[in-house]
Formats: C-alpha cells, sequence, structure tokens
DNA sequence: TTTATAAAAGACATTCACATCTTTTATAAA
DNA sequence: TTTATAAAAGATGTGAATGTCTTTTATAAA
C-alpha cells in the first residue's frame, strides 16, 4: 500500500485544522474524527506525536484542542512519513535483498531506484502549504471520506 | 514498504530456479529456501500459489519440486504483484480517501499518481526474462541475503 | 476553588502479514 | 506394491498496525 493508513490520518487531520483555522482557533478531536471518518483514538495518538514533534500545537482543557503552530505550513511532508512510517520506505529492497545498494544491486535495484527517489524527492519538496487550495469546501470534501 | 515481504521473496524464488535450470530440472523447496534465506513454508505457499497460477510448475513426490514453464520468463512483474499484493497497489489513493479519483482529487492526487503509473508500466513492461543477466555467481550472490 | 472540557496515557481487542509445525497427498524408483 | 521424497494442506503462533475503551492530567471559565 506504498504509505500507512497513519500517514493518510496525519495528513488530512493537519489539513482539516488548517482549513478551519478561520473559523475557530483550535480544532477538537471528535469534531476532526468525526468529519474525517477517521477512528477517534487512533487519529488522537497520531495528533499527539504530531504535537510532540512541533509540528502541530495542542492544549488541553476547556477551549483546548488542536491548532496550527507557526511552522506548521512549511512542513515538509518527508517529516510527516518519518514520524508515521519511517524513512526505510525510502530505502528498504523491494526484493528484500539485505545488502543490496549500487555496488551490489538486486534485479530490480535501478528500476526501482528512480522511483524511489522522485518520490522522496516529491515529499521532500512539498509542503502541508501546497496541499491547500482557495475552494475551502471542495478541499474539505475532498479530504473527508464520505 | 511499497510491496509486502512474498512479493520479494516470489521473484527471488524465480529467479533462483531459473538460475538453477541448467544444473538440474528442479529445485526443492529446501534448497531454495536455505539458499535465499526465506522461511521455509511461508516461501512454499507463495510458490504454491504460482504454481496455481501457471507461472510455475511444480511437481511432488522424488526427484520432484518446482521448475520453470514454457511461459515463466516472459511474465511480467505486475502478475506477480497482482498474486501477492494486489492490484489496490497502484489504485488506493494515499491520504485513503475513499472516493479519490480525477474528477475529486484529494490534495496529493496528482503527485502520486504519476510515481504510481510509472512504477505500473515499469511492472508490466518488466518481466522475469529481463531480471536475469549473464555472471550467474553474482546473480545469486545478489538475490540471496547473505 | 470548583467544575467542565479536552488531550494524554494506558490497557486491551482485532486484524493481517509473516512465520512455524504437523499431517496428508502425489509420485518416481526400486 | 512398497518406500522414500517432495509438495500441498492445514493448524497454530507471533508481531506490528490498527482500532476501542477507560482513566488520568491539564486548563479555562465561572
Amino acid at each position: 500500500m506504498i504509505f500507512s493508513k497513519s500517514f493518510g490520518y496525519a495528513i488530512r487531520g493537519i489539513l482539516y485544522i488548517a482549513v478551519m483555522k478561520n473559523e475557530k482557533q483550535r480544532v477538537q478531536l471528535d469534531e476532526m474524527a468525526g468529519k474525517l471518518n477517521i477512528p477517534r483514538h487512533f487519529l488522537g495518538k497520531i495528533m499527539k506525536r504530531m504535537a510532540e514533534e512541533k509540528i502541530i500545537a495542542s492544549t488541553k482543557g476547556p477551549y483546548g484542542g488542536f491548532s496550527l503552530n507557526n511552522t506548521t505550513l512549511q512542513t515538509p511532508l518527508i517529516s510527516i512519513i518519518h514520524l508515521t512510517d519511517g524513512l526505510e520506505t525510502f530505502n528498504s529492497c523491494v526484493l528484500r535483498v539485505r545488502k543490496c545498494n549500487s555496488k551490489n544491486p538486486c534485479p530490480l535495484h535501478f528500476e526501482i531506484e528512480k522511483t524511489k527517489n522522485e518520490l522522496m524527492t516529491t515529499f521532500k519538496k512539498t509542503t502541508i502549504a501546497d496541499l491547500i487550495q482557495e475552494n475551502k469546501t471542495a478541499f474539505i470534501k475532498s479530504i473527508a471520506t464520505f
């Protein structure tokens, strides 16, 4: 499946907060999970980890919730992948040959290397801000499951 | 991890038989699993499924084992992926948005579509034969884990 | 200070990929 | 026909990703 569910949930979570930030300062897990149709506590753990990594901000208590911080929009997607899937995704051998590398390549090494590099480049240069478009209604629809 | 372990095991299994086909008509699971350092029974199930799908041949009993059939070498890798991972790998939305497609794209749709198409094209046009090189010693080394 | 609220923490369940072990079935050779 | 061999079948185990539930902690407002 290329990337984990967690990765998709993480991105959609951040994007939801970003889209809502004019309406309300903070977004609650309950609302996010409901609107995005993501298991609440599972999403909660992902959001918490992103807060720990300072990718987003979180506040407990009344009027609390999750919000963007001053660097969220500039976060490259690779940082999210790093947190949800780990960077091995881009480095591990497709044939599961342990010592596969350019010096000792598996028979699929070069065919795949190109694609993996492209993918990694895309994830390094694409930021959360890049994913946000002007039409918020269509946008919310596009990140929600239903 | 992009593709399953099963996929890597499957390819390495076929390649091992291909490389051995001058030495011996059939290759036994025991030998394959040992040389490739793949769990024996797990590899057995993958080989069995490939035999069911006529990607390779298999014979029980003494002097039995797995062998190539007349189409094995022309098998495109996509057929193996189909059997081990399923083709959804190339179709499912990275953000796990259910109704994601070109008409209703998720914010990452087009960035990823390109990569997925490239990957699929590679797997459609690359056959087992394409993976086999002249130097068998280096080749066996390259598909074995140690 | 008390209360309500919302995240954090943590225990536990489920599912699936991956792995191991045992029994059954097919078959070639003696 | 018997025997040995090798795959097929199937029961069971394990770990990681995913999902659910309950308890604890922090905090804003009254």
